[in-house]
DNA sequence: CCATTAAGAGTGT
DNA sequence: ACACTCTTAATGG
């Protein structure tokens, strides 16, 4: 029994040196560890990586809770919140795969400033902190993608500044409509990700009340679609003339 | 399979 | 923001 178990683990372990492990075959472009597989020194951080499952509703990092490490996206769906002082929550961003999550706490943070939480079952790698540090020391390809990618989300969480204080309600539901369109996309006609009008509401700085009105004034405009929970756009080139003059959905 | 219940969507005030 | 109705999804016999 102990024999073949340890028989089995030696196994693993040389394959995985062999091959880049998991990392190796990722099909996630969009991952900036893939994206620097062929780099020597990463390959002990790929080796460490932890893969975690996660449920739908299930929350995997906690406000206030100590940075141990950073999660990376491969499959699935999470939204980024911090929460305000009435418990209401500040939806600050949605994630598809190959996105990096909890990396506002690494660096000098002691404690993760945001809560996530799979939207639907996902799949996070997982890097501990020491090792990411480690990597970025030796990595200078890894490095500047980092660079680049924080970068890239202080210019979206300025984007978002403006959006939230100068954005009337219409344009911020269009806005966040045009956003989850934008990063989810439609099947068959309706967004395929399935958001209850708080969320929106938690995303787009308002209420739910105030989305619900608006979704229904919308939709007597022939703008959007509705089925139950799901939400379709109809016409999006009116949707976006209405905020074009912001220019805020040229990001991502 | 249907009935009961809970959760969320709408609407008026 | 609150109270209320209506619709849909989940549960359990």
């Amino acid at each position: 029994m102990r024999a073949g178990a340890n028989h089995i683990s030696t196994r693993i372990s040389d394959s995985s040196e062999l091959l880049d492990s998991a990392c190796g075959l990722c099909s996630n472009e969009n991952c900036l560890i893939q994206k620097n597989i062929h780099t020597s020194s990463i390959g002990k951080l790929v080796k460490a990586r932890k893969e975690i499952k996660c449920k739908k509703g299930q929350q995997f990092i906690m406000e206030g809770a100590s940075v141990t490490g950073l999660f990376f996206l491969l499959s699935g769906k999470v939204k980024v919140l911090r929460t305000g002082l009435h418990g209401k929550e500040q939806i600050v961003r949605f994630a598809s795969p190959g996105e990096i999550i909890g990396h506002r706490g690494f660096g000098t943070e002691e404690t993760y400033p945001i809560s996530a939480i799979a939207l639907v079952d996902c799949t996070l790698c997982y890097f501990s902190k020491e090792l990411l540090q480690e990597s970025l020391r030796e990595t200078p390809g890894l490095t500047y993608d980092f660079m680049l990618f924080y970068a890239n989300e202080l210019n979206r969480s300025e984007i978002r500044v403006k959006s939230l204080s100068q954005m009337t309600v219409r344009e911020r539901v269009i806005d966040t409509l045009l956003y989850i369109d934008r990063k989810f996309g439609q099947v068959n006609g309706y967004s395929s990700l399935l958001l209850s009008r708080r969320e929106y509401a938690d995303y787009a700085g308002t209420t739910e009340e105030q989305v619900i009105r608006m979704l229904s004034i919308l939709k007597k405009e022939g703008l959007l679609i509705t089925k139950g929970k799901r939400i379709g756009i109809a016409d999006i080139a009116l949707l976006k003339k209405e905020i074009s003059e912001h220019n805020f959905y040229l990001d991502s």
